[in-house]
DNA sequence: ATTATCTATAGATCTATAGATAATGC
DNA sequence: ATTATCTATAGATCTATAGATAATGC
């Protein structure tokens, strides 16, 4: 076989560590491609410039390959940071910034790594459990600050009634499926503005929650009428 | 019937037509469950009860199968009919019974067949275009009917301004991701009755697209309380 | 006679392992 | 000496085909 100067057989080594996190990144890819059971080790490796075998030494089977994936990219999300902030607006009144922030969370956290949020869908449907699954899809625990903020909210008289998982669902909905159709999956072709989409989804879920203006007279019926004029708490 | 050692192996024969039918309303269960790439053609004959050489006999290669559940089961599931009566309601103004309409056949239309449901977000991430892909997964004859109307709307200063195509998306987003947590995806144990879901989304909607003093003046007023208390239908 | 079906199998691809070899750090 | 890497390959599974056989309709 020719050889050309530029490319000898060049095994560039890694010590166990890099290498390790190397091939998951270029393991994330692929699955995210193609989903785990469309994915062949070979492909991987291609992807990764190594050869099979040395896939699996470092992750003994396919599956603990992609389990590695999922923990690994679970913690590094930033995710962390996100609740921290989403639980401390929660503690406040202010309905707007709460909305806004996690709007744009979610939009800019899929944008951020698509690769992931495709892996995610892919791993929701394929039904790997794993915990991290729906945890990562929908962020059990900011799911669970938000509806406490819809209850409270509600009982202040400043949100319409309806059960608090279906409200926050109602709320999630914008900007993840915006995502999904938009950045995850290639169904349309024109895009927008991520800035655009915030400010309009802000505003139609503001609008679609809480109850109308100050001094109208509640528009929606039934038990809204008993909220209070002075501040809520 | 028991089947002992004395039991020949039963062939069970069809005509063509109805054995191709009934090959593709199995192989929809399978390819549902797994996807394109994760299903098997053994699994599909297995679950059809006959054997893979049949399979081939009637579809030369699993991708012909594949397309022909998308082609027949794009056409049979009743959406040219949803379609058009869509279509009658854009040419009015209620824009509750329309908004009712889209949100209740949305989240219907997904429930009545659930393994087309998950066999479509298959082909969306597995990029298998079809044109009928993109098509179903937000119907895009829909789509286009619903961004005239809220063209039509705004300019009668009866919705909000906004992207027209990013309103109808914010108003899909509702039922579709419903749909998808709750029904196509295993996310969540707990589940809602479709009524109420429809009613709260409904009224979500209307609140985030109508412009706030309209709400308290037109057409939804009387009707719309009495449809709200608990009960069902 | 025609048609629906099966068994058996080819050849490709997949996951995973064994054993050899080259680079690195001492 | 240790560690990272490769080549080669086993054994399972996958898609698809060839050729045989049983049921059906005339």
């Amino acid at each position: 076989m020719s050889r050309l100067a530029t490319s000898p057989p060049r095994r560039l080594r890694m010590p166990a560590r890099h290498r390790r996190q190397h091939l998951i990144e270029a393991a994330q890819q692929i699955f995210a491609a193609s989903g785990f059971r469309g994915t062949s080790t070979k492909a991987i490796a291609e992807a990764a410039g190594v050869s099979e075998a040395l896939l699996f030494r470092h992750f003994p089977t396919k599956a603990d390959l992609y389990a590695a994936i999922l923990i690994e990219k679970a913690a590094a999300t930033g995710l962390a940071e996100r609740i921290e902030e989403f639980r401390r607006l929660a503690e406040g009144d202010d309905d707007e910034a709460l909305v806004r922030f996690f709007v744009q969370g979610t939009i800019e956290n899929n944008e951020r790594d698509l690769p992931f949020a495709r892996l995610m869908l892919y791993a929701a449907l394929e039904g790997h459990d794993l915990a991290v699954t729906s945890q990562q899809i929908f962020g059990n625990r900011i799911a669970a600050t938000l509806e406490d903020y819809i209850r409270r909210r509600q009982k202040a008289g400043v949100f319409k009634a309806g059960d608090p998982r279906l409200v926050a669902l109602g709320i999630a909905a914008l900007p993840a499926y915006f995502s999904q159709v938009y950045r995850i999956l290639p169904l349309q072709r024109k895009t927008f503005p991520t800035s655009e989409v915030v400010e309009l989804f802000t505003r139609m879920v503001l609008d679609s929650i809480r109850v109308a203006s100050r001094e109208a007279v509640s528009t929606s019926g039934g038990r809204e009428r008993k909220r209070r004029s002075h501040g809520e708490r």
